[in-house]
DNA sequence: GTATTATTGTACCATTTTGATACAATAATA
DNA sequence: TATTATTGTATCAAAATGGTACAATAATAC
């Protein structure tokens, strides 16, 4: 699936997937002290999604998912994690991928795999934005970053599906320690700070903050950063695991 | 799906289900101090299950949770929440599934919706072990309650499925107050702290769980119940919700 | 009746955690 | 060398938690 004729035969032809499944990412990043989300839109349409894709009839659900989101957006080896299944009777418009078949200049055979019902398994990636260099696939103009503000209006229940992600993200936040997988592999105290922040919403108090994150015993301090600014340089740190 | 002519009719035609998904339920009760799970025994083998089912073709995936369990078990109106997909490739056993409907007299044709794989939603039930009176479906000899610590070898990766929905119950006890789904409408303080030991496998303080949950205000207390034991008797409480 | 027994509701205090403020240290600039 | 902004850490009050103690009391024994 990486040649442009390789791509009309694929979708064209029902391939060897496995039949009403499908998966979406919910895809952050970090940066500017922002939360942002990747999304695709679709070539020559209207249409925003998260990238999402099928399972090959023979793979494992968590392989799925990081190739899905490898052959959608070109990130490779990212933090993923299934968050909620979302399997709504009216989660279906056959019109919408008619639009978006088209826009691709690929025929749409009445039988066409595409032309049932799905459920889709949600899954959150979590990226090292300094890292990140998402590129769009062979179905999509554009494959870009919005801040969580800015979010347009998502095709099926995407929009739905990136609620619950930042919900579970939320509430995951202590219990599981995944805002790392935001971070770059070392950061200043003040970044995780507005990290935290931000995907809580509120205010922390600078001080407390750091006790409680370095009381946590998963920070190895590194050496300091020369930031260039007029005043105290702030001393980096690496995440050292939950053990 | 009641008569067994129509348990014949419905197994052995292919029927209007969702392919591929597949929903088992992770049903846990509460009694004599025990967490118990159910389990349904199919008919003349020895292959033990959740109560598990196919999602109808248009039926929201929600709803047919709550069908899947009242039709495997006759329980009705459960709390039931999902918790995990099982999508390893691995997970099929066409052999087991021929055993099964061999052991009802049900014949597997080749191309038969069973053979084919099925990624599973886990979804766990919490049921008021008092009210609970179940049942086993046409399909079981047997619908039973089994202590934790005694749970046999089930089929497939069931015993994964209980192991993961263990683990989300106890990590969510506190966040989303779902024990109480485990307890009768009224319940004294001593009961509820068996419980949460129990689901959290350590000994807890007296006075200080009563003062936590006592402080969340989700609890009314109600008259005393007279036990019987030569002792002061309890105040029974209610649950009244989180907001 | 009265003493006994086991369990309950709650008070109490020490310890730990958390919230909020203060201040010395310091990297760059003026 | 003074200035500036930010950092690391100390400090103290308030709140939460862990642990113990004790009076109240429902049934039983006498």
């Amino acid at each position: 699936m990486t040649k442009n004729t390789d791509l009309k035969e694929y979708w064209e032809n029902k391939p060897r997937l496995l039949p009403s499944v499908s998966i979406d990412c919910v895809t952050l990043g970090f940066h500017n002290n922002q939360l942002k989300i990747l999304l695709l839109k679709y070539k020559n349409t209207e249409y925003y999604a998260l990238p999402g894709g099928f399972i090959n009839i023979d793979e494992d659900l968590e392989d799925a998912a990081q190739r899905i989101l490898e052959e959608r957006t070109g990130l490779r080896n990212i933090y993923l994690e299934q968050f909620h299944v979302f399997g709504s009777n009216n989660r279906r418009n056959d019109d919408t991928h008619r639009d978006i078949m088209a826009g691709c200049d690929i025929e749409m055979k009445p039988n066409n795999f595409l032309l049932n019902r799905f459920i889709s398994i949600g899954y959150y990636a979590l990226i090292d934005f300094t890292k990140a260099n998402p590129s769009p696939d062979e179905l999509s103009d554009s494959c870009m970053w919005y801040d969580l503000d800015k979010i347009p209006t998502l095709m099926f229940d995407h929009n739905e599906i990136f609620r619950k992600a930042l919900e579970t993200l939320r509430t995951m936040l202590d219990e599981k320690l995944i805002g790392f997988n935001l971070l770059p592999e070392t950061f200043t105290m003040n970044e995780l700070q507005n990290l935290y922040e931000t995907i809580l919403g509120e205010k922390l108090v600078r001080s407390n903050f750091q006790r409680k994150m370095l009381s946590l015993g998963i920070l190895k301090r590194i050496e300091k950063k020369m930031t260039g600014a007029a005043n105290k340089a702030p001393y980096l740190y690496r995440f050292v695991g939950g053990a």
